[in-house]
DNA sequence: ATAGGGTTAG
């Protein structure tokens, strides 16, 4: 999934600090200050600082402020060693959590002549920003500058465009370069990949010159997540034994997906046992979590818990907390989910709306409808989360199981119409179908029917109970109501 | 001095 969008306000600021000279508190000052040693010393030191601490904000905002206050811009020092620092620290803010700094200090900084770091830079801070727009400016900023040849900006403008999606664009920067390198092909490989164009990338990838871990990683990811397990498989066996090459930790993070979905524990097991080998299970949080998460989804809940309990309380970290309750739920365990939940709570460790998602589905698969309920009540009150409609969906069909529909009706017409979609009535139809409930069905068949007329697998459940309950003639209405709309079952599918 | 791949979900 895409991290979420950040909006980018005043755009226009960045084209706008191209045209005039200088800003405008520049020209307040009224004198130049000396070359001293000791500015000089400052400035290297600020730039140490920086690359010591390049994800610390508040190194970051620190050293901007002694830049600020500093004069520098007022000096004589040399124009490459401010470069050097306004560079560095461009750097630090497009790869931190507030990227818009970046823009905001380039904009600031105007009268100096940029190199194609500076731009470098910039462009990889339109790719966090995920801002298209500030990206295409960026472009034309480059063409008129002339820095448009340069392979680490073109490979950033690549990678812009990749990340956001516009992949023609990047196609045609790739295109145009006169040389290439690995990190240009896997930009564009990864870009490719992660839009669905598998075969494209495929192809890139076959063509390239020289592949390194990146490129077997990005290809690998690409067909986990389009669902091709068996090749993603495949080729990462071609890494390993073919092409010799040592599987990194994303690596095997790209490859977990693929192989619960085979449900291949065998290959769990000695992935994980590799894992082990290189240190990567200790050592990175991630791994492990992907390890408890795969075991279960291979069906070795055994694993899966004792994985989790080897794990020191110091690394268990939310996303392990939940990959166990997860993991339980998925087992129809709803006892240790929920006990599972309450540990995790007792080492102060807040649960999130993924986390709850979880633990609601295992109450519905365990038949723990009171305590789902309870649960509920806790998330909304002691945690102040909005359920979203996953949430709603599972305590719909954990109601609906239990034969509790009028609740779960209830419910169901409680949720506000901005997030309310057809699967939640088709849960609930589902367990009016189940539960003979004709009256209900019809009603809740309406609703379907409102929301989405096109779809005929919903007219073929209503006639089911219809002629279930041995009302023939009305389920004869409603095929014949069917035939008059064209409407033909197509194979069912979950939307969820 | 620069750049690329990342965990949990009805």
């Amino acid at each position: 999934m895409l991290r979420s969008r950040r909006r980018v306000p005043h755009l226009h600021l960045i084209a706008k600090g191209l045209s005039c000279s200088c800003s405008s508190s520049l020209h307040h000052a009224t004198h130049l200050w000396p070359n001293t040693p000791q500015q000089q010393q400052l400035l290297k030191h600020l730039v140490s600082l920086l690359q010591k601490h390049s994800s610390s904000r508040q190194a970051t905002q620190q050293v901007h402020s002694h830049f600020i206050t500093s004069g520098f811009l007022h000096s004589h020092q040399s124009t490459s060693h401010i470069l050097l620092l306004v560079n560095t620290l461009l750097r630090c803010y497009s790869l931190g959590q507030f990227p818009l700094e970046a823009l905001l200090l380039y904009k600031n900084l105007n009268c100096l002549s940029f190199d194609s770091f500076t731009y470098t830079f910039l462009l990889h801070t339109c790719a966090n920003l995920h801002s298209i727009f500030s990206g295409l400016q960026l472009h034309a900023l480059v063409v008129k500058v002339g820095f448009q040849s340069q392979v680490y900006v073109q490979t950033a403008l690549v990678y812009v465009y990749a990340v956001c999606g516009s992949l023609h664009e990047a196609m045609h920067v790739f295109h145009e370069m006169p040389e290439r390198n690995t990190v240009t092909w896997n930009v564009m490989i990864s870009g490719l990949a992660k839009w669905g164009h598998l075969q494209l990338s495929r192809s890139l990838f076959d063509q390239m010159p020289t592949r390194t871990v990146v490129s077997w990683t990005a290809i690998i990811d690409g067909y986990t997540r389009m669902n091709q397990p068996v090749e993603a498989l495949s080729l990462f066996r071609r890494m390993v034994i073919y092409e010799g090459i040592k599987p990194s930790e994303m690596s095997l993070l790209a490859i977990f997906p693929a192989i619960s979905i085979m449900g291949a524990l065998k290959i769990c097991q000695s992935v994980h046992a590799y894992g082990e080998k290189r240190g990567f299970n200790t050592s990175n949080i991630r791994i492990t979590n992907s390890l408890i998460d795969s075991y279960a989804k291979c069906g070795c809940i055994k694993s899966a818990s004792t994985l989790f309990e080897d794990t020191s309380a110091q690394r268990k970290n939310l996303v392990s907390w939940t990959s166990i309750i997860s993991s339980f739920a998925m087992h129809g365990m709803g006892k240790e989910a929920m006990e599972s939940f309450e540990r995790m709570e007792e080492v102060g460790m807040k649960p999130n709306r993924v986390t709850f998602l979880s633990l609601l589905n295992a109450c519905s698969h365990g038949g723990l409808v009171e305590e789902g309920l309870k649960f509920l009540n806790k998330m909304l009150n002691s945690y102040q989360i909005v359920p979203d409609i996953k949430h709603y969906g599972c305590l719909i069909d954990m109601l609906g199981r239990a034969g509790r529909l009028e609740e779960a009706e209830k419910m169901a017409l409680g949720i506000p119409v901005e997030i309310l979609n057809v699967v939640i009535w088709r849960t609930l139809l589902g367990a009016c179908s189940f539960h003979d409930n004709v009256e209900m069905g019809e009603r809740v068949t309406g609703k379907i029917l409102e929301m989405e007329r096109e779809y005929g697998g919903d007219y073929v459940l209503m006639s089911n109970i219809f002629a279930g309950v041995g009302m023939f003639v009305d389920a004869e209405r409603l095929r014949k109501l069917m035939d008059k709309r064209k409407i033909f079952k197509v194979p069912g599918h979950s939307l969820v």
